[in-house]
DNA sequence: CAGTGAGCGAGCTTCCGCTTGACTT
């Protein structure tokens, strides 16, 4: 007997299809993809390193030949796949049918290199028919398809790694870019931008409590006076004007008059007008739908929806939650329709099943909807006792979603009442009132399943009326004017932007969650509740990327790759030119070499970086002030701030964007600071202040004079917050130095206070650090000396600098001792002319002479870099200053001041621990606030 | 972003799509 090792993509998978398929088969799976481009260096094999591409994963200049490495985790998996292998007579690969599943077949073909036949076979329900047939029918593995999983692949790390690195130097570094997670970024903010333009409209309108001639009484709402159209929200732009001519704007004015004028008049009923309504159950879930109804009807994340989604699916309940197709298979069109008959009746199945056209562009369908898995499905309530209770709510949305989408449609009656009458002052206006009514509930049934009283459920759907005849007599009897304002556009939830990157084609149903993961760990996007608030960040980055990327953050740039993938795929076009023109631009084809290209990604990134002016990139214009000046926010180092002219203040992390307006702006400029004044000092008079600065809070005593004399200030120690600090304890901060004593032999005086480097002793130049704040005003003069008597190295900063943590022998090269230290950034190997840190995975244990050797050898191999790069990202920084001058002469000596400081070591190391400059050496960096909210600390 | 003292050198960040455990609390 033949023994076949059958690879799928989901464990899960693998253990029922091995229940189909009996003792000849071993079905294993791979795990999602086994290979992958590196993601960075280190993931590169030695020998490789040096090459210019080895970041990238790509040999651009060679037909985009892409580096694969097997990615640590799954190494150990991939032995356990060729073991049994070992054992197996032939290999079928049945990864999905789409293109990223044909991609994961040709690799494990690549990896595993079988030497047994090796067929490829796809399914697209898990039933014991299907996969028999698809068993008795393999194919070939499709290598365009391939072709074209690795160009989408390709053009996505190209995209990422190459634009993502433009953002570190321009705006802030960490920051990333995609294909994906930039369009939804993009999406955010132009919602945003919607609501910074939108101007509010006011309207009115009128209820009218009616009365019939029996007494019984209904609302109604005004629609039109004098043959005019009301105006309602709908009727008005962004600008907050009417955007229609034929209606009526009433104000409040004229709307409580017209309500006085009809208050006890008669009425008429004009018409009554009934008409048979009908509604359609919503196709069964895919990945999109299911995010976005538990997003609505249970305020889950997508990411939690996910989670319980996929703990029902391991454990058999639903079927696979990653999918983009509404298509229920017949095993699971035949449960539904056994199970409506027997829950609900036969007149709630219809006489056909339901099919539902995929309305998703790029839609690959490996997998059916998602719905109760098997061929009985349990009901809800049964579920809900066996499993959590996200996995009991996510189970009966699917249930329900799954069940109606095979019922018959809801039938009912809906009627709208016009009701005419005349004004006292004899206008004439008209009234409605609509109702509705369900005859047959159809699919309703399954929705209100579950529920204590699925009767009332479905009464509270309809909406009665009293019975109304044309002509009939009646009274208004009271009436109110109600005030209304147009809203903006809301912001996106996170169900709806799913929702709205589906429709762009933007993104895949296993990457949602992701996507919205990374552009919240980005900073791009934070959460109120459910709606998604874009950064300043984000508004940055996107206006960079609008600007000198447009091609890559168009709505219809997913569309279009996939329209060429698809080409890829069925041999209309060739993945290397189709890349060359992404890459070296459009000329690239025509050129000897693929040179010549003159708009591709390449150059943008490169030669015509000096194109994107960082200040201005990082500039949000959100008006001008009475004066005509403008106001702008920008996106420092330390957050987001406001300028107008020389002012500038931080804007509070909670405001949202749209909610800074010009007025907004005027108020956070102008308002007191930050500063709270403590108290005075008894002795001078002065106003002792506390203030927030760039090293954290700090007193002030006195406010600065114009005649450049500085007041004097102090820290707070870290145990003194600024809302709870004293008098007492600012005039102590601010009465330091505080002279310990004096050396009796040499009668030189000691001092002791608060420093760059934390607290310490001083006599004359010698210094050495204390341990505690405290000690400042309780270290004796014995102590200080002892401690002014210690070497400097004897300090616990210095014993870690200098004392070696390991010797590691001579180096064969420079003939110098090798030793392991223990530094800024972490330990490393030098010889006393090069310095290499140690890399991932080397540990201070494991480091042997050979690796130190290694490190060291690669080091050089770099070059001195460092010193070098120095060199050339200062000298980019000077002529990038000199090029705008006119932009530096309002506060020149300030900004110099400022540039010079943040050179200074001490201000790289304040700044280091929120984000290394790297050699962003353009990116806005000088951050000139004057005034900071209260509640926002500075970063130490 | 206040202004106060020492010293030793970087290397990395990032994409999109497939898929689960491995770890803790």
């Amino acid at each position: 007997m033949t023994k076949s090792l059958v690879i799928v993509e989901s464990p899960a998978k693998a253990r029922t299809i091995a229940g189909f398929l009996g003792d000849g088969y071993v079905v294993e799976s791979s795990i999602g993809h086994i290979r992958d481009l590196p993601k960075s260096a280190d993931d590169v094999p030695p020998a490789l390193k040096k090459v210019p591409w080895a970041k990238l994963g790509v040999d651009v200049e060679n037909d985009f030949k892409p580096l694969y490495v097997v990615d640590a985790d799954k190494k150990q998996h991939i032995q356990r796949l060729k073991q049994l292998l070992k054992d197996a007579d032939e290999l079928y690969l049945a990864t999905d049918e789409d293109r990223e599943g044909e991609s994961i077949a040709w690799h494990l073909y690549e990896v595993l290199q079988p030497k047994v036949p090796v067929r490829r076979m796809v399914f697209h329900e898990i039933t014991r028919k299907a996969i028999q047939q698809a068993l008795s029918s393999p194919r070939e593995i499709d290598r365009r398809l391939v072709e074209a999983q690795e160009a989408r692949r390709i053009l996505d790390r190209l995209f990422g790694y190459e634009v993502s690195p433009v953002l570190w130097k321009k705006i802030l570094p960490k920051l990333s870019a995609g294909r994906v997670q930039s369009v939804a970024t993009r999406v955010l903010v132009e919602r945003e931008r919607e609501r910074m333009r939108f101007v509010t409209a006011k309207y009115w309108d009128l209820d009218a409590l009616i009365a019939k001639k029996d007494g019984s009484t209904f609302d109604a709402g005004l629609v039109s006076v004098g043959r005019a159209r009301v105006a309602s929200g709908k009727d008005f732009g962004e600008d907050g004007r009417l955007t229609k001519s034929d209606v009526v704007l009433l104000d409040e004015a004229q709307a409580k008059a017209l309500a006085d004028g009809l208050r006890g008049q008669p009425m008429t009923v004009r018409s009554v007008e009934r008409k048979p309504y009908k509604r359609s159950p919503s196709a069964p879930f895919m990945t999109s739908t299911l995010q976005q109804e538990a997003g609505r009807k249970l305020r889950f994340s997508t990411s939690r929806t996910m989670k319980a989604a996929q703990r029902l699916y391991e454990n058999g309940y639903i079927t696979y939650m990653r999918t983009d197709s509404t298509t229920l298979s017949e095993a699971a069109l035949t449960a539904a329709r056994r199970l409506i008959e027997e829950m609900y009746g036969r007149e709630y199945v219809p006489s056909a099943p339901r099919t539902y056209a995929n309305k998703v562009k790029n839609a690959q369908e490996a997998h059916e909807a998602i719905r109760p898995a098997g061929d009985t499905w349990k009901t809800p309530e049964d579920v809900s006792r066996e499993v959590g209770p996200d996995e009991a709510k996510v189970y009966e949305l699917v249930w329900k979603r799954t069940v109606a989408s095979q019922m018959q449609d809801v039938r009912g009656e809906s009627i709208v009442v016009k009701i005419a009458g005349k004004a006292r002052d004899g206008r004439d206006v008209e009234f409605s009132v609509s109702g509705n009514t369900i005859q047959f509930a159809g699919f309703y049934r399954a929705y209100v399943e579950g529920s204590d009283d699925p009767e009332a459920e479905l009464e509270s759907r309809e909406k009665h009326l009293p019975e109304l005849v044309e002509g009939e007599s009646l009274v208004a009897r009271e009436l109110k004017a109600n005030g209304h304002e147009t809203q903006p556009p809301a912001r996106y939830t996170e169900a709806s932007l799913v929702r709205r990157l589906e429709e762009l084609g933007v993104g895949r149903p296993s990457t949602y969650a992701s996507t919205l993961s990374t552009i919240q760990d980005r900073g791009y996007v934070f959460k109120k509740g459910t709606a998604l608030y874009p950064s300043w960040t984000a508004f940055a980055v996107v206006s960079l990327l609008e600007k000198h990327f447009p091609e890559l953050v168009d709505y219809a740039f997913t569309a279009r790759m996939e329209d060429d993938l698809d080409e890829i795929a069925n041999g209309a076009q060739n993945a290397v030119p189709w890349l060359r023109r992404f890459y070296f631009g459009e000329a690239a084809n025509e050129g000897p070499n693929g040179a010549g290209g003159d708009n591709g990604l390449k150059t943008m990134v490169s030669e015509n970086l000096g194109e994107i002016d960082a200040r201005a990139v990082n500039s949000i214009p959100i008006g001008v002030d009475p004066n005509g000046v403008e106001i702008v926010a920008r996106v420092g180092r330390y957050g987001p701030y406001l300028q107008r002219g020389e002012d500038t203040v931080s804007i509070p992390e909670e405001l949202a964007p749209d909610e800074l307006t010009v007025e907004k702006s005027l108020a956070l400029l102008t308002a007191p600071s930050g500063d709270r004044e403590v108290g005075k000092d008894p002795e001078t008079g002065l106003t002792v202040f506390v203030k927030a600065g760039r090293f954290g809070t700090y007193v002030q005593l006195g406010e600065a004079t114009k005649d450049g004399e500085k007041p004097k200030t102090a820290s707070l120690f870290s145990s003194m917050k600024a809302e709870t600090l004293t008098l007492e304890q600012a005039l102590k901060l601010l009465s330091l130095p505080r002279t310990v004593g004096n050396d009796p032999a040499d009668g030189v005086a000691i001092t002791a206070q608060n420093g760059r480097y934390g607290p310490y002793v001083q006599k004359g130049t010698e210094s050495r650090s204390l341990e505690s704040e405290d000690q400042i005003f309780t270290v004796t003069t014995e102590q200080a000396l002892a401690l002014l008597a210690q070497p400097k190295t004897r300090g616990p900063r210095r014993a870690a600098a200098t004392g070696p943590l390991k010797e590691l022998g001579v180096d064969p090269v420079s003939q110098k001792p090798i030793v392991l230290r223990e530094g800024r950034f972490g330990p490393y190997v030098s010889d006393g002319d090069t310095v290499a840190s140690l890399r991932k995975g080397d540990t201070i244990d494991g480091i042997t002479p050979e690796r130190a050797q290694e490190l060291l050898a690669e080091r050089r191999e770099r070059g001195p870099s460092t010193k070098s790069k120095r060199g050339r990202g200062g000298a980019k920084a000077k002529a990038a200053a000199s090029e705008k001058p006119a932009a530096e002469k309002k506060a020149p000596a300030k900004k110099a001041a400022k540039k010079a400081s943040t050179k200074k070591p001490a201000a790289k190391k304040a700044s280091a621990k929120k984000s290394d400059e790297g050699d962003g050496a353009e990116a806005e960096d000088s951050r000139p606030a004057k005034k900071r909210s209260p509640d926002v600390t500075a970063e130490p």
